[in-house]
DNA sequence: ACCGACGGGACCTCCCGTTGTT
DNA sequence: AACAACGGGAGGTCCCGTCGGT
């Protein structure tokens, strides 16, 4: 039963996440989430500290729905293989239905916050290694089943997946073009494929 | 014989475009911009109209910048895989040099200005384009050559290897840790590699 | 039952009118009407989106205490010749207990704004018609009453009172000595005196 | 046998004389009159001190173009009568081909530099008693003369003369229509119609 | 005599956060 | 719990004037 505070509190937290996936840190103001929640200032500042306090818990709830999506996604699948399809299923309608507009949040927040805002930067490297250790545990179970190829390195296969999404996420935005998404998605399911253990 | 001007004007650049590919746009501050450069606003104002004008011709240094290590690296290179190698090798060594502060400015730029600066997107754009058209004009003379396999599109090369890197740059920095690039360019170098075309 | 958000902008208002009649609007800085006002810029742009609304209000405002010190001189009198005169005779005590210090903010803001200023021009050219129709519709009564001359164009009348006083303002003013305005005043009260009708 | 810096200073000042007529001393920025100038400031700051320097010549400068022209419309005329007229007949072909951009300089130097410039101010009451001064003349002279009415006040005359046209620049100006200015040049050849002396 | 480059500061506006009030 | 009012400061831009060069 949620009271009214957290009704509020998610209602600030949905619209800045939205707005600090889109503008950035340094570029969204406080005005911005007055206008955008219909609060006024004291509405919003006594749910939370300061701008900080949002932008943290802003980019939790975006990582949050972004995880949502893989959970769901490898929900049904046992099958290493299958479980890698899934994840590389979530990008290919992402663009339909996103969950969080302006992005992918772990890859805006890591250029956004270099260099100039490390409690942001830790938040998105936390996110980070946990997505990257959801990939290396499929592979990791994945071999152990012996579904996946012996000779598989796990931290090579969630870099060069999760590297090679994260830039086509980057070029899809930049063109507004799924095009990019689309070419790479079929690249990495070859890739995966390929890494299927072969039956004697 | 560069006038005071231009060495000026180079200087303002050179420290522009370090701060905004590390801070980005709105974080980059006309304050820092003094402090890099040891000029007061009307030193800067004098050379540029606003930060919007700055920001633009940073970004072409810092892009003119990277351009130039990809020329020098394939400059001695006649074969397709030669030279594709040559460019993945240009990354293996950014760290130790790097031709800019911050990372990959058309990386940076794409994810700094989307949603937020219509004119700086147009430019990361057009950088992001002359780059794959670099890659593009590479395996396209590969193939007519038969240095490449004749079944490789061009298109998906050029998206996956620049995707891919772009990635791998912000996972590297992300967490200041060149690992995650190095891997990755394993996994591209065999990747060109099996492109290379199967002589009877 | 006035919130004191209607004081402070009240308060801020009185101040800027005074300001804007006596410095023009270029002339008049925010850090003036922070000296003015006691408040800092924060609490200004609080009641006002920028410096333009508060020369409009406060155009509005100085315009409206002019008029008012009309309403109240016109109020007893029911000939036109006797309002007129009442006119006229607001203009000799006016130094004693201007309306608004800087002189008759139409004739100022009507020289301040030109080729500089639409949107405050238009402000003076609307109080203008409004006091030239009320001069307008004193002498159409007037004629229509039998009180004035028939062949007095109530549009002569009106532009010449208002031109002579408008000039007598800005001589008295560039002197610092209402003798000028004296002398007018006692050529506008013969003028007027000219243009009662003739009893048979 | 003008000397370049002659040349170039009265270039300056012809387009200053305009600006600053136009937009008032606070309104002009040395910019507008590198613009105007097609100088750059250290071509202008050769032969100025300071933007005071320059706005008081360029005052001096707008007065005595106006100036030449009352003085050339009296030339003709002996009577004192044909003089007054002559002049107000000046101001009845000043919107086909007016001396300077943007209306009497007295007028607007007088609303402009009030409270603010008192250099300025001193200059525009000098203007004015110059001006004064001559209607003064002839209208002494006149009487002198027997051509004007031995009654007639030469204080009352100049005063009221003056301050009516300068209130009908104003209305024209802010109307951009002309006709307030013949309403009231109508209005004033009447009013000196009636000062001729009657003879017996 | 004119331009070029620059300092140092004022300009308006927007910023984030706090306080008092309802 | 929400708003209204405000402080204090930083934001980018433009200002006037100086000084070295040419």
């Amino acid at each position: 039963m949620p009271s009214k505070a957290d009704i509020t509190k998610a209602h600030i937290l949905d619209a800045a996440a939205a707005l600090f996936n889109q503008q950035g840190y340094a570029g969204t103001s406080m005005a911005d989430l007055m206008a955008a929640t219909g609060l006024k200032k004291g509405g919003i500042y006594n749910h939370f500290r300061n701008k900080d306090d949002i932008a943290l818990a802003a980019f939790d709830l975006a990582v949050s729905r972004v995880n949502a999506q893989f959970m769901g996604a490898i929900r049904g699948q046992r099958h290493a293989v299958d479980r890698l399809m899934a994840i590389l299923q979530v990008y290919r309608h992402m663009a339909d239905a996103p969950p969080i507009a302006g992005g992918c949040p772990i890859l805006n927040t890591a250029i956004d916050s270099d260099d100039v805002h490390p409690a942001l930067r830790d938040r998105a490297r936390q996110a980070m290694d946990n997505w990257r250790q959801l990939i290396h545990r499929i592979v990791e179970k994945g071999k152990q089943r012996g579904e996946l190829r012996p000779d598989l390195d796990p931290e090579e296969a969630s870099t060069v997946i999760i590297a090679t999404i994260e830039g086509a996420v980057m070029l899809s935005k930049l063109y507004g073009d799924t095009t990019y998404m689309e070419r790479t998605l079929r690249h990495l399911q070859a890739y995966v494929q390929t890494q299927r253990a072969q039956h004697a």
